[in-house]
DNA sequence: TAAATGTTTGAATAATTGTTCATATTTGCA
DNA sequence: TGCAAATATGAACAATTATTCAAACATTTA
């Protein structure tokens, strides 16, 4: 374990999160790190609420991809849902969420 | 393949981005979304300039493990480095990167 | 030159994950 | 009741990935 400069290293130690903290951190992200899921999550970013079969319309694969994901989005709390007879009709769970969106966004747009 | 509102349907699909653009973004994701590149990132958040060694001694894992996921983040272009004799300096590459982890962080926080 | 230090690298392993396909479930309607 | 539509689910497969360990590399110093 070799160490420069000791000082910087408790000091930065000493204001560390906790594993906890850094585990949410890091499964919030995670939750935007797969290209179905941001396709997703940007046609909601457009459109208040969207049934299964209409994002799956949009982006062009099959009805279970778009189910399953939106189940991984809802466990990792992004989006969520109501059922009106047999469509199932999600939006954006949060405004955090489209606010690190529009961040990653901008962020891709000026590379 | 179903389809509940057609004109919301072509209005969002015309917005879409390209396949391009959702692989940068998610990948962008993709590079905050492992605990060990989070923690890596808010020490160098915190502190402007860190070695591998001072980097693994504040997070508490080998110099191999950090170095390696140093390469990732360096690839991914979040952080960048220069070497000063057998040492190492990194540093955060980039604004942008900056805020995204920072919206992340006040998302978590608020939680 | 030889030893020590800081960092990188590669192979191996275990674990996670996205998609596919088939099947189930629920609701609306003939 | 029976059938179609919308969504959800489960198992299986391939692909990706984080960590470990050992070894390599580069630089400094004795």
């Amino acid at each position: 374990m070799s160490c420069q400069e000791i000082e910087k290293v408790s000091l930065v130690k000493a204001k560390m999160k906790s594993d906890q903290c850094f585990q949410d951190l890091s499964e919030t992200f995670k939750a935007l790190s797969d290209p179905t899921r941001t396709k997703i999550i940007y046609a909601l970013y457009l459109e208040e609420e969207l049934c299964v079969g209409d994002i799956a319309a949009i982006i062009g694969t099959s009805d279970s991809v778009i189910s399953h994901q939106l189940r991984t989005l809802r466990n990792m709390k992004l989006v969520r849902y109501h059922k009106a007879g047999k469509v199932a009709f999600y939006s954006l769970d949060d405004v955090h969420i489209n606010n690190l969106f529009a961040e990653g966004l901008r962020h891709v747009e000026e590379m």
